[in-house]
DNA sequence: CACTCGTGGAT
DNA sequence: TATCCAAGAGT
């Protein structure tokens, strides 16, 4: 029995609450737009609130509602979400959005969020407290530190999970559960970081088990991961006179669906074939797009090309300039946009590269 | 349960 | 440069 108690954290969150663009400020008797808290905790999955910000403020100003959200086109909102990551998050979110403008407003129950898709058990009970100030157990990769290192917990994740979430649900508090929660992240955002913690200046400093053991830093243990394989492809980038891009809407399954992207090989650990879209006089941009997925590395070879507007292949289309935009594309599609461009730019050098 | 599914910043 | 990691969900 650690001791801490929940009261000591929401003192320290009343002083010390991060401002941020979907939050409602503590203690001023507001209420948080299930919209808002839904959009952003998806948005937040596995992502740093910096690189959300921009996101959101984004989405709310082109979507303020979820009637907006739900009514706009999905190219557009998988071109908004580009660069964020996770895109089955954006599919998903087009889904739900619909579902709720359907169903005239969100759920207000746990069990309710979690019939929606893209809202699994952490979503769920994070709108559940923070929108309807319900008591929910929430769950992330924050409250699960901040819980190993209270309880001096060494067991690895994802094993020590129920562990945790036992430890959590003891000391959610049945008042001000929604700012509970987000009092927790901020600690574990601010003061129980992954790295050198600030045990000093934490609120439950005196209670923490593995401050008193000197074992914060190194908890939560985890699980070894495995090694990421390298694999190799060759993406197509092609021209026409007119200035239009030869592109591919991706298939919704799988990696960067739905995405716009360049037409290419499959992606694998042995050296691709040529695979060209169309015939045309394609040559080596002489650069390789690298990019770093979760689970491999990818090396993208380049090919460019001015190509035959005539001659467009099933399920391919040219995308006229005034319509392109990188910020549209994955980052991997922007990275080899970028280095193909510049071969485009600076031809008949390639007998002198390698 | 183990795996798929992105990205950029920190170290 | 390589690795870790962040408000996880779906299969």
């Amino acid at each position: 029995m650690s001791g801490a108690r929940a009261e000591d954290l929401l003192e320290w969150y009343d002083v010390h609450a991060r401002v941020l663009p979907w939050r409602v400020p503590p203690g001023a008797g507001l209420r948080a737009d299930p919209y808002r808290v839904w959009l952003s905790e998806v948005m937040l999955q596995q992502t740093t609130v910096a690189a959300v910000k921009d996101y959101f403020t984004r989405f709310t100003t082109l979507w303020p509602t979820v009637d907006d959200l739900a009514a706009a086109e999905d190219e557009r909102v998988m071109a908004e979400w580009a660069g964020l990551g996770y895109y089955a998050r954006a599919r998903n979110l087009l889904k739900c959005a619909r579902a709720v403008a359907a169903a005239g407003g969100f759920p207000d129950t746990e069990a309710g969020l979690m019939e929606l898709p893209g809202i699994g058990p952490y979503t769920a009970a994070a709108i559940s407290a923070i929108a309807f100030n319900r008591p929910s157990v929430v769950m992330d990769g924050n409250v699960e530190r901040v819980m190993a290192r209270l309880f001096d917990i060494h067991t690895p994740l994802p094993g020590a999970k129920p562990e945790l979430k036992a430890k959590a649900a003891a000391l959610t508090p049945a008042m001000r559960p929604g700012d509970y929660a987000q009092a927790v992240m901020d600690l574990g955002a601010t003061i129980c970081t992954p790295r050198s913690p600030a045990c000093g200046i934490c609120p439950w400093r005196a209670p923490c088990l593995a401050r008193a053991h000197g074992t914060a830093a190194g908890l939560p243990a985890k699980t070894p991961k495995k090694a990421k394989p390298v694999r190799f492809g060759i993406a197509y980038v092609g021209r026409t006179p007119s200035g239009e891009w030869l592109m591919e809407r991706r298939p919704e399954q799988g990696l960067l669906g739905g995405m716009m992207g360049w037409p290419g090989t499959v992606w694998a650990e042995e050296a691709p074939a040529e695979a060209p879209p169309l015939s045309a006089d394609w040559r080596d941009a002489g650069a390789e797009a690298r990019h770093t997925f979760t689970h491999f590395h990818l090396r993208l070879f380049l090919r460019v090309a001015e190509i035959d507007p005539g001659r467009v292949p099933e399920g391919l289309r040219l995308v006229p300039a005034s319509d392109f935009r990188p910020s549209d594309l994955p980052t991997v599609m922007r990275k080899a946009f970028d280095l193909a461009r510049g071969a485009m730019e600076t031809p008949g050098q390639r007998k002198d590269d390698t």
